[in-house]
DNA sequence: TAGGCCATCTGGTCCT
DNA sequence: AGGACCAGATGGCCTA
């Protein structure tokens, strides 16, 4: 008899374990999901050009990385001149990037490598006044956090213009 | 066909 | 104990 309820037992807990399981991956799953929610809220800000492919998760991570330094050093500059025209139509051509800036940005493969190596190919984190444009990501942030945080710096710096 | 990207599964670790 | 997060493994799809 105890045999057999060992059995039973043993059954139960294999039971209890597959059932764990398979609620283990179902959240995984929705948390991975979540992630690239977020992440298509963050490609949604970033521009781009009509034909332009999607951009991948790596990409899209180095591009916003690249465009909010971008709108940094376009704030910084603007405050620096404090020459910031009124009219609208005058500070869009005020802020105008540089075709040679946007290519850049566009195409983060042109200078993409397998690691994140911000001396090569990403903006300095630091200006020529010792400013730190970087986002500011603490320690234990998951990865849905920072980038929902980066697409909420966008949000802001966009909200700028 | 190789390589890149992605989704999913899985086991481990940490936290509540 | 259960959930969140992470990294490694695996297989599918697509493109050069």
């Amino acid at each position: 008899k105890r045999g057999r309820s060992k059995v039973k037992c043993e059954g139960l807990v294999t039971k209890q374990k597959k059932n764990r399981r398979v609620k283990a991956n179902d959240r995984e799953r929705n948390r991975m999901h979540n992630l690239n929610s977020a992440l298509d809220a963050l490609r949604s800000v970033l521009p781009t050009f009509p034909d332009d492919a999607k951009l991948t998760k790596i990409e899209t991570l180095r591009f916003a990385h690249n465009y909010i330094w971008a709108l940094t050093e376009t704030l910084r500059m603007a405050d620096q001149c404090r020459l910031i025209p009124n009219h609208h139509e005058d500070r869009e051509s005020f802020f105008h990037i540089p075709s040679s800036c946007m290519m850049d940005l566009a195409s983060p493969t042109s200078v993409c490598s397998s690691e994140w190596d911000s001396s090569t190919y990403s903006p300095s984190s630091h200006d020529a006044d010792g400013h730190s444009p970087d986002i500011l990501v603490e320690e234990g942030f998951s990865c849905y956090s920072i980038v929902y945080t980066v697409y909420l710096y966008i949000i802001f710096y966009q909200s700028y213009f």
